[in-house]
RNA sequence: GCCCCCAUCGUCUAGAGGCCUAGGACGCCACCCUUUCAAGGUGGAGAUCACCGGUUCGAAUCCGGUUGGGGGCGCCA
C-alpha cells in the first residue's frame, strides 16, 4: 500500500513544505506601549518556537516613522522580558544591538531592500508607478461607497500614456508603487483554520510604496519574513483577510510561502475587537498595578488556547511544554478582568515570604522597615488581588498616628447595640490589659484581648472592632493581633489612649 | 456593499458519533470556618450545545442552509 506512505509524506509536507529549520517572529511596531495583544501573539509565537525547538526572531517594524518612537520600543522590549518571553534573534534591549545573522531586525535600517525588491517588481511589470493623490483616491472610494461598490483602486495609473506620466512629472507629483494583483484564487493551508481560498481577482491594486520612497507593511513584512527565512508565521486573525495579497507578493517576488496561522482576537466585553475605549491594552498598566508576569502569561495563553485538561496554572515552561498550535481555538475570547484578577491571587498566594517582599517592596513607603515587611508579608498575602493592594492594607503602619486617627469617627467604633460609654469602658479595659502583657507577641495580646472580652462579657468580634478602628484606622484590616505587633508597643497603646480620649471626650458626662 | 472567519453556561473553556440526564474554572448566591476582610471548605442557580434541515440505529460532535457576531477591504501596522 505505497499510497498510504505517499498520503503520509504529503501530509508531512504539507506542515513543513521544504524541511526548513522552523523559525518564527514577532514583529511589534513601536508606535505605542506593549499590547496585551501583542504580548499573546508574542507568546503564542514563544510557546510555538520553544514546543518545535525552533528559532523566535524579533523585528522592529518602524516604518511609520512618524509615530515609532524609541519610548515605545523600550516599553515593548522592556515588557517582553518582564513576561519571560525571551528571543533568539533581534534587538535584545531597545537601541541595543542586534544579535543574528539575518539583521538589520530594524525595517527603518532596511529600505534598500525594499527598494531593491519594489524595483524587481516595477522591472518585471508586477507593480507600475501611480500618480493618484490620497484626495483623488479619496473621491473615487466615496464614489464607489455610493453606488455601493467595493472600495478598491480603479486602476486609472495602469492605463496612464507616456505623456501622462510626463505631464504629472513635470506637475513635479511623485508616484508611488502599486503592486499590480494578479487575479488568480489564492487557496492555504492556515494552522489553525485549515483550507482557506479567496479571489484575488476582486482586490484592488494596493501601494507598496508610499510616494515618500517609504515601503507599506504589507511589502515588507513579506520581504522580511523571506530574507530572514521566516517559516511559520502566526498572527491575529485580522491579517487573515491580508494574507492572499502577501501570498500573491510573495510569489511575484518568487519567495517561499510560509506557513500561516492566524489567531483568534481578544475582545472587548462586548465582543468587538479588543480596544483602548473599552478596556486596559497596554501590558504596563497593569504591571504598574500590581499583576505578575506569570499570572499574566497564564491568563492570556489560555485566551485561546487549552492544553484539553481541566488543569489550568501553568508556568511558562510548562505551556511550551504543552502547547500545540492545532490545537488554538477558531473564535475570539472575551478579556475576562475577574479571572485575571483570580489569576493573579492564586499566583500572590503560591510566592513565598521572601519573594513576596522583594516584590512589594518598590510599592511601600520607606515608613516601611525591611524587617517590618518581612512580618507583614504572611498578614496580608490572602488578602491581595493585586501586589498594590498591599499599600492600603499597610496604611497604618506606613502614616502617623494622627493621620491614621483621621480615618475614623467615634460613631464607627460601635458595635450594634453597645453605646459609648460601654465601648469607652470595654476599650480601657482592653488597653489595660493589653500593656500588661509581658510579651508583645500576637498570641499573648489574642489571649488577653480574649480574657477581657470574655470576663465582659462581649463578644470577640464586637470586642475587637473598636480596637481595630483605633489601631488600624479601619474596619477592615490584616488580622488584629499580628498588627499591633508590627506597629509595636508604644505606637499601639498610644492610638489606644487617643481614641479612648475621643471616646470620652464624646460620650455624655 | 463585497470578501473571509467564527458560533458549548454571563465569561474562559472540556468535548474530535454512543462514556453527555454536557464536565471544570471565573463570577454570582447560600452555608461552614472565622477577630474584620480575605483565603479555604461545602452546596446551589446558571447551556433545550444559535436556529432549521439532513446523514446515522444514534449528533454538541459529520454535511447543507439560515440567523447572529467578528475581521478585512488605507500612500496604518
Amino acid at each position: 500500500m505505497s499510497g498510504t506512505i505517499a498520503e503520509l509524506m504529503s501530509a508531512q509536507s504539507s506542515t513543513n513544505p521544504d524541511e526548513r529549520p522552523i523559525r518564527v517572529r514577532m514583529a511589534p511596531s513601536p508606535t505605542g506601549p506593549l499590547h496585551i495583544g501583542t504580548a499573546r501573539t508574542s507568546l503564542y509565537n514563544y510557546l510555538f518556537a520553544r514546543a518545535t525547538s525552533g528559532t523566535y526572531v524579533l523585528r522592529i517594524e518602524d516604518t511609520d516613522l512618524a509615530r515609532s518612537t524609541p519610548e515605545f520600543e523600550h516599553d515593548i522590549l522592556d515588557n517582553l522580558h518582564w513576561l519571560g518571553i525571551t528571543w533568539d534573534e533581534g534587538p535584545q534591549a531597545a537601541g541595543g544591538e542586534d544579535i543574528g545573522p539575518f539583521g538589520p531586525y530594524r525595517q527603518s535600517l532596511r529600505m534598500d531592500r525594499y527598494a531593491r525588491e519594489a524595483d524587481r517588481l516595477l522591472q518585471s511589470a508586477a507593480a507600475y508607478h501611480c500618480w493618484c493623490t490620497p484626495e483623488e483616491l479619496d473621491a473615487v472610494r466615496r464614489e464607489q461607497e455610493a453606488h455601493r461598490e467595493p472600495p478598491r483602486y480603479n486602476g486609472r495609473c495602469l492605463r496612464l500614456t507616456d505623456a501622462d506620466r510626463a505631464a504629472f512629472e513635470a506637475e513635479g507629483r511623485r508616484p508611488a508603487v502599486r503592486f499590480k494583483v494578479p487575479p488568480e484564487t489564492i487557496r492555504f493551508d492556515d494552522l489553525i483554520r485549515g483550507e482557506v481560498e479567496f479571489d484575488n481577482g476582486l482586490l484592488g491594486d494596493f501601494v507598496i510604496v508610499r510616494a515618500n520612497g517609504v515601503p507599506v507593511y504589507h511589502f515588507t513584512v513579506v520581504v522580511d519574513d523571506e530574507q530572514m527565512e521566516i517559516s511559520h508565521v502566526i498572527r491575529g486573525e485580522d491579517h487573515l483577510s491580508n494574507t492572499p495579497r502577501h501570498i500573491a507578493l510573495i510569489q511575484a517576488l518568487d519567495y517561499t510561502v510560509p506557513r500561516f496561522g492566524h489567531m483568534p482576537l481578544i475582545l472587548n466585553p462586548d465582543r468587538s475587537k479588543m480596544s483602548k475605549r473599552l478596556l486596559q491594552t497596554a501590558i504596563g498598566a497593569y504591571r504598574e498595578q500590581g499583576y505578575l508576569p506569570e499570572a499574566i502569561v497564564n491568563f492570556l495563553a489560555f485566551l485561546g488556547w487549552s492544553p484539553g485538561t481541566e488543569e489550568e496554572i501553568f508556568s511558562l515552561d510548562e505551556l511550551a511544554a504543552r502547547f500545540e498550535i492545532g490545537e488554538v481555538h477558531k473564535a475570539g475570547a472575551v478579556f475576562d478582568e475577574s479571572r485575571l484578577d483570580h489569576l493573579n491571587g492564586v499566583y500572590i498566594r503560591s510566592l513565598n515570604d521572601a519573594d513576596l517582599a522583594l516584590r512589594l517592596r518598590p510599592l511601600l513607603a520607606e515608613a516601611i522597615s525591611d524587617a517590618t515587611l518581612a512580618g507583614l508579608v504572611p498578614l496580608v498575602r490572602e488578602r491581595m488581588v493585586r501586589l498594590t493592594d498591599a499599600v492600603e492594607l499597610t496604611g497604618f503602619l506606613a502614616e502617623p498616628d494622627d493621620v491614621v486617627a483621621g480615618w475614623w469617627d467615634v460613631d464607627d467604633l460601635l458595635p450594634k447595640g453597645r453605646d459609648l460609654a460601654e465601648v469607652a469602658g470595654a476599650l480601657g479595659v482592653a488597653r489595660d490589659e493589653l500593656a500588661a502583657c509581658g510579651d508583645w507577641s500576637a498570641e499573648e495580646l489574642e489571649a488577653a484581648a480574649r480574657g477581657a472580652a470574655g470576663e465582659l462579657g462581649w463578644k470577640p468580634g464586637d470586642f475587637f472592632r473598636p480596637l481595630r478602628l483605633a489601631v488600624t484606622g479601619k474596619a477592615v484590616s490584616p488580622p488584629l493581633f499580628g498588627s499591633m505587633v508590627l506597629l509595636g508597643r508604644e505606637r499601639t497603646l498610644a492610638r489606644l489612649d487617643a481614641a479612648l480620649e475621643r471616646l470620652r471626650a464624646a460620650a455624655p458626662a
